[in-house]
Formats: structure tokens, C-alpha cells, sequence
DNA sequence: TTATTTCTACGTGATAGTACTTAGCTATTC
DNA sequence: GAATAGCTAAGTACTATCACGTAGAAATAA
């Protein structure tokens, strides 16, 4: 009964990933891949086309940030439920995707348990997330730690700026692109150094690896 | 017939990664997986007892560099074939490799018939090469120009100047720390920005980072 | 020892970023 | 529908960096 059958598809640039989960998943008789991308423009493309059930998707990519992704693939088809999958165990991450309408966050270092689990869980509706993160998000809330201080938010044109400034954009490149006055990029710009409690462009770049705007 | 069997290791700390290998594997009956490792003290601790004749090694684990394991492993058990798998197409890092013992260089995006070819050419003693590092460095040889910035070289002081640009110290503070005029901090600055051939200090910040000047 | 790097340093004008403050407009949330 | 948050933009004055060219002294390699 092909209508029963959950779909899924992955997107992850590292195609032996994309084999190994392929070949994880082949073996369950009740999941059938429906495609895979290695980008983000692949796989904005393959979804006009049809979409899956479950979405499997690596936030670390080339192209169109992982977080920026997640969002307009949720906002296009809020029906696809989309699980990611990343190496980096941040929860201030975790909580930027989960606001950006993923449904479940998986550990690249998941068995293949953990990985069915998240599909059922996700498909009945609910959220899921790796054991290790609930247990840091947990530890947050009950110590009032911040494990990070990816902590600090930055709004999305915030990241937008700080990413095009790691990219080697000039304020004036920067305004450009956006449509936007220098005067205004400039304001982003103390105000980002400001929150981030950095001194110049070299902290800007630093923060901006760290929170997975760019590489 | 147990003896002609080929033996893998897997030494990843990407647990779907392993899972994935060890499913696409576990098709080819000539070969049988002997064990895996999740970071390099597990896959030392795991070669005292049996060794493969092939190790499938992420050079990006926690813990001891890839470079420094794969030194390792090649001189305490030099009959044991090392594949690289990595995301890195850099080929410095390549040649690096190829000197601390590795016998196959693969990149992570590829297929499970280019995995295949590998340790089959690793095991008739040949080395193995991705086709687009291959590419890369047959290039690199016909051309003379270099695809990697690491290849070029900074004088000590360049580095030492890198890294306190990186570490945000202002060209100002670079003078003072180092006991030398402001224009010849500038003059350096200029000297390595077009040597790295970046545009700004976010380009420097990055190339420090990809140098292991800093972080 | 000579040749080559490397490190040092200055001039000068142009371009870019810093350090704030204030403020109107627009989404989104309560 | 009021409050909050985010995006936009300008003013002003100052500081930093960029882009070269030039060039002497010191260290290092041929």
C-alpha cells in the first residue's frame, strides 16, 4: 500500500551521508526516500515537484545558511516535517531552528534507533530531540546557565549582516546587496559589536564561524 | 572462506556516518567490518587488540589531530591501509596526509562506488585518490599555481601579525605589543592581505582560522 | 661573500569603520 | 489596539585601514 508508506527526503551536501542514510532507512519496509539534495537551491528545486513526509536536513551546507533554509522551506510547506540533522549540539541553535519550524533535532552521532524514533515521533506530530540536547537544554533551565554565549540573539537581519560582513562584504557592498542605506548597515553593525561584546570586524568573524553563519 | 576477506575499520565519530558506511559495506560480501571508533584514543585502544587491513579515517574527530593519528597508526601498524575520508578538498592537506602515511584520500560527497575502488586499490598497494582532488592537483602540477592559500608562505613575523589581527588587537595595539612603529604594522597588513589575496580583515580572520594561527 | 629575504619605516591621499544619539515606520505579540 | 521588537536612516566627529611606492638595516641562504 504505497499511501501508508512514510516519505522521506535528505538533504546533505556529504553524499556518503546521504548513502548511508539511504541505505539505513532502505531497510525498513514502511519508509521510502523520495529524493535527495546536496544543496539548498537542489533541493528548493525537487520540492516544487513533491514534497516528503519527513525531511532530513544537514544545516552545515553550501549555499543558502541552514537556518535561513529551514525557515522558507517551512514557511512554503508547513506540511513537511523537517528533522535536522547537524554535528553541532548548541541550543541556542537548537532553539533558533526549532523557532524556525523544525520538528526535530538530531546528533549526527545518533544511532539508527534514535534516527526511526525521531521519524515516528515527528510524524505523529510531535517534536524531537537528541538525548543529549534535552539533557543541556534541561541543565540550562534548572541552573540558569547559559552553556553559550551564542545565548546573545541576534535578529535575522542581524545575521544577514554579520554573515555578509564574514564574507569579506564591505558596509558599502553590504547595503548594495540588501537595498539598504551604508548608514543603516552601519547602524547593524555597532549594534551586532555591541551585543556581541566584540571589538572590530576580526570578533565579528570570529562569532560569526562560531555561530554557523558561514564555512 | 574467512581468510580472504578484507577487513575494515571505521574510525568516525559520526555515528550515522559509521552506520552508513557499515551499511553500504556490509553488501559486499568480500569485505567484513572488524570494528569501529568513534575518536582516536577508541581507535587505538581498538588496533592493540586487531588490526584491519583497511581504516577508513575522519581526520576531523575530537581529540588528537587527524594529521598526528594517521602518523601514528602508520608507524605502529605500517601494514594497516589508511583511507582519509574528509570534507576538505585542500590539497595541502592532501600531500600532508600522503606523507603521515595515507594511502587513499577520500572526500565525503562520494559515491559508494568510488569507496569500492578504494580499498580495492589500497589493497593491491596502490595509492587512491578522490578524481577532484586528483583534478585539483594535476592542475596545480600543469599550471604552477597553487589552488590552496596554505601553500603560501608568511613570514614569522606575517604570522605572528595574522594572529593578533585575528586575536582583534587593532593595528595600534599590534604596535605597541610588538615593540614597533605603526606604519610597519600597516605595511606588513597590506603585504599579507595581498599575499592571501583577501580583501579585508575578515579575510585574514578566516585564513588565521584555516592556518591554525588561532581558536 | 654576495644575493636574497625579511623586517623595519615613512609619505600621502583615499576609503572605510567607530561611536554614539535620535527617530520614524512596520511587523508581531499580547 | 497598545506595546514591543525590528528595520530603517541620518547627523557628527573621529579613528582606522587601504593602497601604493620607496628604502635602509639585519638576518639568512647560496
Amino acid at each position: 500500500m504505497r499511501e501508508a508508506k512514510i516519505s522521506v527526503a535528505i538533504a546533505d551536501d556529504h553524499l556518503i551521508v546521504v548513502n548511508g542514510l539511504k541505505a539505513m532507512l532502505a531497510k525498513r519496509t514502511e519508509l521510502h526516500i523520495l529524493f535527495d539534495a546536496a544543496n539548498g537551491e537542489e533541493l528548493l528545486e525537487a520540492l516544487t515537484v513533491h514534497q516528503p513526509h519527513v525531511l532530513l536536513l544537514d544545516i552545515q551546507m553550501p549555499g543558502l545558511s541552514g537556518a535561513e533554509l529551514c525557515r522558507k522551506v517551512h514557511k512554503m510547506y508547513p506540511d513537511v516535517r523537517i528533522v535536522i540533522l547537524t554535528s553541532h549540539d548548541d541550543s541556542h541553535l537548537v532553539r533558533l531552528m526549532m523557532r524556525n519550524g523544525a520538528a526535530g533535532y538530531l546528533l549526527k552521532n545518533t544511532g539508527m534507533a534514535e534516527l526511526l524514533t525521531a521519524i515516528e515521533s515527528v510524524m505523529e506530530g510531535n517534536q524531537f530531540m537528541d538525548d543529549q540536547i534535552k539533557k543541556n537544554l534541561v541543565h540550562e533551565a534548572l541552573t540558569g546557565q547559559r552553556t553559550s554565549r551564542y545565548e546573545i540573539p541576534l535578529t535575522r537581519r542581524e545575521q544577514e549582516i554579520l554573515r555578509l560582513i564574514a564574507g569579506e562584504a564591505s558596509n558599502q557592498d553590504i547595503a548594495d546587496k540588501l537595498s539598504i542605506s551604508l548608514r543603516t548597515v552601519e547602524t547593524h553593525r555597532f549594534n551586532i559589536t555591541h551585543k556581541l561584546d566584540v571589538k572590530n570586524t576580526a570578533g565579528l568573524v570570529k562569532e560569526a564561524i562560531k555561530r554557523g553563519l558561514i564555512d
